[in-house]
DNA sequence: CTGCAATAGTTGCATATGCAATCATTACCG
DNA sequence: CGGTAATGATTGCATATGCAACTATTGCAG
């Protein structure tokens, strides 16, 4: 019996879910003082670093399906921050931040840093490191395509 | 400047919901199955082990809060899972998984098996280790109770 | 040109998640 | 005993998430 057999203990799937609970009430709570949501403002942050770019090309280098993607932008279009408007396509539409939305976006992102900061300083920044690693090992083995490298962005 | 100055790139919060994402439709799949989803899987799984007992105690043992362990328990309850009978107190109730929740419990395990072997064999066995040692060790400094330990729950 | 397949978005349905507020009950202090 | 604080659970509100089904368009084969 070499040590290949040892086999993980637990569900990954489960440790997983429970690790980002934890983690996004963390970011949650901080984003929350520049009135977005951690979720919010990691859409809002590829839109204004990728944009102007379709819908579809948004949710697959996020890695979200399409129907999340048009609901979880419809807050933060009503709040001004993004736009919609029409494609090349009669069918497609292209999304980009506005002025304001770029404005919110550098509020937000200081209170990011300083959750990503607390964050490295609780667990320690090699374990951070660490885990990023692995994240991103797996999202490489995990999607066919691989999306945008979560490195180049912010939140 | 040492190494130390090295600091993460990228959202950790984006990453870890990207890489949950991804697992998670991964273990829904198979799970589906069996007709369940991966949450109501595990938290099936965490009645069948640790039950009897309050809706507050496995709340906290599994890092919800304690009005999502109220909803989430709603679907199982419904399907005759699981069964919540009246506690100690007036005010409290007691969680205890039913005959048909154990039989399903172990049928959707054999899927579960599945999913995370899969997992195993597309990661690779000592990548999926090594993430569970940095998950582990990323919810002992972020939970000031520790929880179950997740290792010891299929699920 | 017609008809069918493919593409882009959206909506319906079900679930997951947390915070704040609320209700009921119990514990505790004076 | 009486009033208030603490506890356990639920509900209201808002968002996140994916699959399946649907609409509108466009592309393409014949």
């Amino acid at each position: 019996m070499s040590t290949t057999d040892v086999q993980p203990q637990g569900c990954t799937n489960f440790k997983l879910r429970q690790l980002l609970r934890t983690v996004s009430r963390h970011y949650d709570a901080e984003l929350a003082r520049a009135g977005l949501k951690g979720t919010q403002y990691s859409l809002l942050s590829h839109v204004v670093k990728l944009g102007p770019l379709q819908p579809q090309a948004l949710a697959r280098q996020m890695g979200l399906d399409a129907s999340t993607l048009t609901r979880n932008l419809r807050p933060l279009i009503e709040m001004g921050w993004v736009s919609q408007g029409p494609g090349d396509d009669a069918r497609s539409r292209i999304i980009i931040a506005t002025p304001s939305g770029r404005t919110k976006h550098a509020e937000a992102r200081r209170h990011w840093k300083r959750a990503q900061l607390a964050l490295n300083d609780r667990l320690g920044t090699a374990t951070v490191i660490a885990l990023h690693s692995l994240i991103d090992d797996g999202l490489a083995r995990l999607t066919p395509e691989p999306q945008t490298g979560t490195d180049e962005i912010d939140g």
